[in-house]
Order: C-alpha cells, then structure tokens, then sequence
DNA sequence: ATAAGCCTAGGGGAATTTCCCTATATAAAT
DNA sequence: ATTTATATAGGGAAATTCCCCTAGGCTTAT
C-alpha cells in the first residue's frame, strides 16, 4: 500500500508550507506538490493525479469553486478537499454543488486534518463539524437559489449608487417597503449579513 | 530668433558639469550659469531670468521641490525642469504639485535632456516616460486613497465586510462613537453621500 | 508658536433601516 | 392543478445610523 499523494493549492506561501508541515512525518500520507493558483495546477494535474487535491477557494487566477466544478468534469474522481478561512454560505453552498469531498476550516488542527483527508482518500466524505452546522444553516436557507433575479440586483446596483429605499421606491414607482422586500431577498439569497455586504458584493459582482 | 538660456541647479559639480556639457554644442540651447543652491540661483533670478531652469531636488539648502513652490509665485512663467534621482511618489506629487513643467531622471539621456528642454521652452510640459509611469501609480496611490487616513481606510474596510459600528469599536478597542466620525470624515473627504457609497468605493479602490 | 490634521468620544434628537409578521397577484414550472 | 418564484406592500417595534454639535490630546509642519 503506498502513501497517499497530496497535492495543495493556496495563494499564500505561509498556508501552503504551514499545511506541508502538518503532513511531513504523518505516515500513509506524502505531500506531493504545492501550487499557489489555479493554473499551475491545472496544468500538473494533466501528467500526474494525486490522491487528494487540497484546495483554498480565494485563488487569484480561478475562485477555488469554479475549479472544483472543472474538476468535476475532467477528474471527476479525484477527491477534492476545501480548506478555507471563509466559510459563509455561498461557499459552502457552491463547495458542496461542486460536489468537493470535504470542507475544513482554515484553523483546523493537525489532527483532523490528517482525519479528514485519510477519509476522504478512502473515497468518504469529511466535513467538519462547525462546517456541518452552518452548512445545514445555508442548506435550509437556500438550497437552489443563488441568482438574484432581475429586480433583486437592479435594487442592490441602485444601492450600492447611495440611493435609499425611498429614492429607489420612486425612483422605480415602488413602495419603499417593496424596495427592502427585495434587499432581504437578495441578501437571504446570497447568504449575506447586511446592506453593507451586499453593496460590496453588488459592486464586485454587478459592476 | 536668440537661443534657449538656461540655468543649471545642483549640488553636485560633476552633475551640473556633465549636463552643461550634453548641451554645449547644442545649437538653440545656451547654458548660461551654473548654481550650486538654492540661495545663489534665488539672487540671480533677481537679476535676470533664463528661458528654463534646471532643477534638481536634494539640494543642501533648501529642498528643490520647496524652491520650485517659491519660484512659481514670484517667477510664475519661469518653466522648471526638474532632473532628479530620486523618484519616488512624494517627490513627484509635490514636484507636479508645484507647477513643475517637467521631470527626468537623472540616468535621461542626451537627446531626451534636449527634447524634454525644447518642449518645456516652448511652454509645454515634458515628463519622461519612465515618470509617467511612477506619476500614474503615485496618483493612483496618493491622490485617490491617502486622502484617506490608515483609520478611516480601515474603517471602509470593515464597513464593507458588514460589520455595524458597534462591532468594528469592539474589534478595535474604540468608541462606536469614533468609528461613525471616521467613517463620517471618510465619505466628507471623498465627498460622497453616504456609507453605501463608501463601501463601494472601499470595495473597489481598497480590494 | 501656531495651525493643521488625526484619533478619540460624547449628547441628543431625527431619520432610516432592520426585523418580525401578513398579504395579494401573476407568471412559470412540475 | 399545485407549487414556486417574483413583485408588490403594509404594521409595528426595535435597532441602528445619521446629523448637528463640542472637545481634548497628540503629532507634524510652517
């Protein structure tokens, strides 16, 4: 039985050496290769698959997500295992729809790391249990939706330009209450806390 | 049609001779005197005026960039070219702030000097390519942001994270009293509206 | 030395947003 | 036909933010 072959991708040197050093010395387990974005590894992957793909979501080149969903289509075995610092909603929801193996926080410890990926090599599923919660939290919120529809997004545009409900409300010949009827929506949909979030996620997203 | 005079600035002879020699030999350009500092090209500005004056910045006496502030308001149309080493933003911001008509760098070469002369004499402005280039990155740097201070870009920042007032005071040991003037003098000095605004502008000039 | 900018922080009331609800109508999808 | 999503909108109270003001201590520049 040979060892487990890792791969890891995080853009930041610290995270990837900091995991590496975790796993030097764990036996059944052998870090293969570090990559600090999507490409690199992408282009690795074609000669050679590990065993267990490490993955951060906030890469510089392709969100760790959409990755996954590419991998699923042209690995679609190779077990990918998300770990990341950002653990709201939409992540996880699209961690889990890209059908990753598991999801750990990025302040996991030695122990359930190694956990985590010697299940997941075995072809399991890890997530771990704060993941668990708010993924049953997300879940139940919003399984199937994570587009805003048209009003939704014209409203958070108009938001994030500084209007208020109200200027937006005859801006648009709507109630003020309708106005906010959308901004919850939009924000239940995205998973998001506040206004606040949904105008930087309007200006990253919209604009 | 009389040649172009010019007075030479700088500290250093070696400096002030190499240039004096690019331009001897250079028809229309006529090298007229040589300073040393800032306080001896002042006395002879009081008798006589060149057609472009040649500037550098560290000078023992007082600071090129200060003299090039002074000079614009007693000798408005005299057009200074400044010739500096030293390019980085502060220098250069306070350089294009004070009117300067030009910048080079100190390593310009020959047919570049006479260009950047023969332009800026004939009251256009002439900036290297190479300081245009830190220019841009200085402005964008500068101008856009350090209008801002360290506390109220942090503020943005948190703001667009979703946090309320009373959470960013707690995250940073102050007053949820403190953070709303913070974030109040932030949208005054950008001369926006509102925190919606703020965050969008946090989200895209400070991510 | 004086001014300017920055960081701090409070008072008090007005305005706005947020958070619970409920509700109707319409179009699209199953 | 029934569900689902969308767009609309209101009540009411709590929470938050906004807007005006003042003000002291500190550093930096002129």
């Amino acid at each position: 039985m040979s060892k487990i072959a890792i791969y890891i991708v995080d853009d930041h040197e610290i995270v990837r050496e900091g995991i590496a050093a975790f796993l030097i010395g764990v036996p059944d387990i052998e870090v293969k290769a570090l990559f600090p974005d999507a490409m690199s590894v992408l282009k690795s992957l074609e000669k050679d698959l590990p065993d267990v793909l490490l993955l951060d979501i906030g890469l510089p080149d392709i969100d760790g997500i959409k990755l996954a969903e590419r991998l699923k289509i042209s690995h679609p075995k190779l077990p990918i295992l998300i770990i990341s610092g950002n653990t709201d909603d939409r992540h996880l929801i699209g961690a889990v729809k890209a059908g990753v193996k598991g999801f750990l926080p990025k302040d996991v410890e030695k122990t359930e790391l190694c956990e985590a990926i010697l299940r997941v090599a075995s072809g399991k599923k890890y997530f771990s249990s704060e993941i668990s919660q708010s993924l049953q939290n997300a879940l139940i919120n919003h399984l199937d939706t994570a587009e805003l529809s048209a009003r939704e997004k014209e409203i958070a545009i108009l938001l994030a330009d500084g209007l208020s409900f109200r200027e937006i409300g005859s801006q648009l010949f709507i109630s003020e209450r309708t106005v906010e009827a959308h901004k919850n929506n939009a924000i239940k949909k995205l998973g998001l806390r506040n206004t606040m979030q949904l105008v930087a996620w309007a200006v990253t997203n919209l604009k």
